[in-house]
DNA sequence: CAGAAAATGATTGACGTATCTCTTTTTCCG
DNA sequence: CGGAAAAAGAGATACGTCAATCATTTTCTG
């Protein structure tokens, strides 16, 4: 019934507690024999380590550090409040995360690090650092290729698939000309996502037009749809596939009821309020709150020394009419 | 720094430990100026039980009792299931779950229960049982109305909303007649959705037919689906608000290219291969392994005496193209 | 075989809480 | 004021693990 202990293990083995305590937390000083009887106990029993007991005898607690990028991106504040927030509640699990600058390397003395393949300036330096130190780290929201623990984020190509599909959904069986728009070719989860879009969109009456690159800001999107639209009077729909969007939303307002069907990425305020005034149609969103909290599940499993947990968020889809209370 | 201890909040009242403890944990013989002063000192102090500590000198379990309806409903069995993977891969939180027959009341001694606000034959009992013995109980996949301690699913208006949009989305500008299937109209969630609906079909040039009560059951699915469309030709789509698709989808596969338009909930092996064929459309699902990561969540919480964390799933949409991969 | 080195065992005191027993002090009441 | 009851304090032991010390036994080496 009850869990077996390490007492219960070195009586099994036939060895001392500390024997057994040695082989478990790998303390050296045991012969190989000992080692074996000690883990082939381990193994028969099931055993394992209370790891409640453990921290508390330890006096542990967990240190995270979470890099975000800064800038203008209301996702990323909403994060990192989530972040902050998911900490709070979990002060009793001896859980503190430290939001990082990633243009500031990586200084302090954390068990567990997580990042963003975002462009930002300082990330190699970060994770050379992260690297150096033996610290290790997982992605959020933008995985990066090679080797981490863990990724904590919606599957980019899905998303993108999910807008494709949402769009032809939106154009029934008529024809039609979508815009994509996107930070930069150069991030991978914008790539993903335009990439998931192209392949709904291929064998279907719509044509994806060469995307715009606006660097996440507002007014470039603005001056690049403001263009594309002069330029193509038949675009039927816009795909925002990064941030930015304020820049979209205040076009539309201009363009009244003949605005192209649109389809972008997180619901902030901004989008929020841009739904419900029927300036946008669709809004993909990665629940940041759920996100916090499966990356410090990730973080405190890795830090732990156990196999995280897979994370991969299904992203939501909210129209008009499904948008979470203000509760939620 | 470091969280005080109750050893702090004793000294802070100027009390001794014993003392400190016996108002903490409500055990009586404490005159009321020091219960007054022991309490000032945990606010003042933010003292916070060390609750993984406590649970080990009090070699607490979590005994956890979940009543889901049997039958042939393959979203319940996979709920189970992920219930079940859940506690294992909680058992080191000292966390166990029993899933229970409603039928059969609630016999045991649990710390917290779960159950489902569906039509099932004992649960009337079964909430009066667990009343008396003073087990407290949260809600299930489906509401019901009264005193419990939290719910824990998809908000079932929401759910109902979205697919009353995907339902304009797919049918453009054009008109159409919608035909909802339902369990019961007795069902809380299955009106919640199919209210939903309506909502957003009403302001349209879609007409939504009187809902057919099925009962869950495949074959009488069939029956009135089939007598539906022979009714009405002019049925454009098909909303399946509760179980027994497997009836739905085997109409489906006799219609060919011409079938209506096909919105369904819960994503089983039966619905996802109807929507890999092209037989369905749509799945809206609860995400059932979600849902059991929460459901003990807040049931633990409750055990320990602190507030549920609110835990309203977003529901997920599924396509044929965003289809999650096997692992997850 | 002696002596050093390696391995093992035995024991202890934390960590923060629960729970119990046994004093000692305070309060209450007639 | 005396005695009983109530309240408070003191202390011990346990939960499962960590981490350390010290003693003892085994193994290795020359």
């Amino acid at each position: 019934m009850r869990n077996p202990t390490l007492h219960d293990v070195a009586r099994a083995a036939g060895v001392s507690y500390s024997t057994a305590d040695r082989v478990l937390n790998e303390r050296g000083g045991v012969a190989a024999k000992s080692i074996q009887r000690v883990q082939r106990a381990i193994q028969d029993l099931g055993y394992r380590r209370d790891i409640h007991a453990a921290n508390l005898s330890r006096r542990r607690s967990y240190r995270f550090a979470v890099f975000l990028p800064g800038g203008d991106h209301g996702f990323f504040s909403a994060l990192g409040q989530a972040l902050l927030a998911q900490a709070e509640a979990r002060a009793l699990d001896r859980v503190s995360v430290t939001l990082c600058d990633p243009g500031q390397g990586a200084a302090g003395d954390w068990d567990c690090a997580a990042l963003v393949g975002a462009e930002s300036e300082g990330l190699a330096q970060v994770m050379a650092d992260l690297a150096e130190r033996g610290i290790p780290a997982i992605t959020l929201v933008s995985d990066i290729a090679g080797a981490r623990r863990a990724y904590v984020g919606i599957d980019n190509t899905v998303a993108g698939r999910t807008a494709g599909r949402l769009l032809r959904l939106a154009h029934g069986r008529g024809a039609g000309r979508v815009q994509p728009v996107l930070g930069s070719l150069s991030l991978r989860d914008h790539r993903e996502r335009l990439d998931g879009a192209a392949e709904i969109l291929g064998p279907s009456r719509l044509t994806l037009l060469p995307p715009a690159e606006v660097h996440d800001h507002p007014d470039r999107m603005r001056d690049a749809l403001t263009a594309a639209l002069r330029a193509d009077d038949g675009i039927t729909a816009i795909y925002s596939i990064g941030a930015g969007n304020r820049g979209l939303i205040a076009l539309m307002e201009t363009l009244g009821e003949s605005r192209p069907f649109v389809v972008l990425h997180e619901l902030t305020p901004h989008s929020r309020a841009a739904l419900e005034l029927d300036l946008i149609d669709a809004v993909i969103d990665q629940k940041p709150a759920e996100e916090a909290a499966r990356a410090l599940d990730a973080m405190r499993a890795i830090a732990d020394g156990e196999e995280p947990p897979p994370a991969v968020i299904t992203p939501a889809i909210f129209f008009k009419e499904n948008l979470p209370g203000v509760s939620a």
